[in-house]
DNA sequence: CATTAGGTATCATTATATAATATCTAACGC
DNA sequence: GCGTTAGATATTATATAATGATACCTAATG
């Protein structure tokens, strides 16, 4: 903690958020030493900060293992999101409406650095837990989302994102070649629209549509996930575009500003 | 903070903490002043606090107004709790089944002190927004899922429960009456389920079903959300009933441990 | 242009977090 | 049944790091 020697900085406080950070999809409980030895953070202090998130009610501790996880109070962190970001509440009624129509699943993401973040999913069909979760952070490269949303950017800008943004494989069919990317988001700058398969699970299809800010620069998007048994890149268009379009353009309102840090 | 004098608690840490908590529904980004006046801590450990809050990604902070609001970061937490409940990945597709059969909206429901708390939600129709946020926490008494969780419990822990548990009134028609409160969850000792009317929302129906844990004890609840205009008990009875049943049935697993503190 | 409310920066002081160590607990092997 | 060990819990002297008072900006408002 040398390095933040800034007197408007709490180190402990810090320290205690790293602990809750700790937990993950692959860590979902752990006991006093696996947090020390995940944060990084010597026995004594992992003790007394994780004693206080506890005694705070931020993690809960099963009496018989010792062993600490997330609490409610997580989840009542999701809530006060929610009613603080305005597109939440304004997308809403409109999504539902989508999901009805098409009998899909519908989700709302937004941009978060250089992932997307799922703020609002709903889910129809029965598909892996991953994909029915709030708050997942996807790389934005990999979602038809992310590239819908860098469609609306200005040139320079979506294409030094191309170029540098991080990737990762999901599914052995996960696009890692930066110039194919660099093609898709071309099409939805054309389009207005992007189109992807099996860049998060095999098969799976997904069709994303920008909400548009005031200044023109998408701040979120508006997705469907479909299967690729059954859709076809022709038939997405035909069938669910239309309706996907028109709920993104319902929900951009002028008065929205884009989060920012 | 001198009553907290235990070495092994964090004040700094509890009092970041403290920042956090105090945005909600009516307190959807602040100044440093609102921030200051609503935690009661003075303006400078609030500057402090907030700022390491914003440097570590937890607060937004418009560049303009100079307000705080929660980041995406607080969507993430619910996402690691999501994770962290084996009762989530269990309900998921179950739910999403049944929300799908029956055309109305489902919740699942835990029990979180005296309240309730909406762990998962899936819309169908068009709504009021409070109604369709995760992380919700409603007095338990009030709610078909607080009660029909009370029934699985001895009876003299529900008998207390009843009688001292904290109820407001949300509608001109919630229940105040405890001596009402008391019948409904007798009514669901006899029956499995619980119905309530307009407790939450005027004119608004809803049903519920507890998960039982290994000990016999409901560990949470599937509720179903419909129109008092469309619906009424009988009907709900015969149509809904059966399906939630037969959905709550299918997640309650005997080996999962009730959450605790 | 003066006023002021609110945000930002500084700094001496000591309260408060630290980390090393000791003690307790329960699970495991022999 | 006993010894061993890993892990959780408690204690304490020490100095770091948080404190809160104050002063300085900045940008609205009349």
């Amino acid at each position: 903690m040398k390095t933040k020697q800034n007197t408007l900085y709490v180190g402990s406080l810090a320290k205690g958020l790293r602990l809750l950070r700790a937990f993950d999809e692959s860590h979902r409980e752990m006991s006093l030493s696996e947090l020390a030895a995940r944060t990084g953070l010597d026995k004594s202090a992992t003790q007394r900060l994780a004693n206080t998130l506890h005694i705070e009610g931020m993690l809960d501790k099963d009496p018989g293992t010792r062993r600490f996880r997330p609490s409610h109070a997580w989840l009542e962190m999701a809530y006060a999101y929610y009613w603080s970001d305005p597109l939440v509440g304004q997308a809403m009624p409109k999504l539902i409406n989508l999901s009805q129509e098409l009998g899909e699943t519908v989700n709302l993401a937004e941009l978060s650095g250089d992932h997307i973040i799922y703020v609002s999913r709903l889910p129809c069909k029965r598909t892996y837990f991953a994909a029915t979760v709030i708050g997942r952070r996807l790389p934005a490269l990999s979602t038809s989302a992310g590239r819908a949303m860098l469609a609306t950017l200005p040139e320079d800008e979506w294409r030094a994102a191309v170029d540098h943004w991080p990737i990762k494989p999901f599914t052995p069919s996960t696009t890692l070649d930066r110039d194919t990317i660099r093609a898709s988001v071309e099409a939805a700058v054309h389009d207005g629209y992007a189109i992807s398969k099996g860049q998060m699970i095999l098969n799976e299809m997904a069709v994303a549509t920008p909400i548009l800010g005031p200044d023109g620069r998408a701040c979120a998007a508006v997705q469907c996930s479909v299967s690729g048994h059954t859709w076809d890149r022709d038939r997405i268009a035909a069938e669910i575009l239309p309706k996907l379009q028109d709920t993104a353009n319902a929900i951009s309102p002028s008065f929205l500003s884009p989060r920012g840090g």
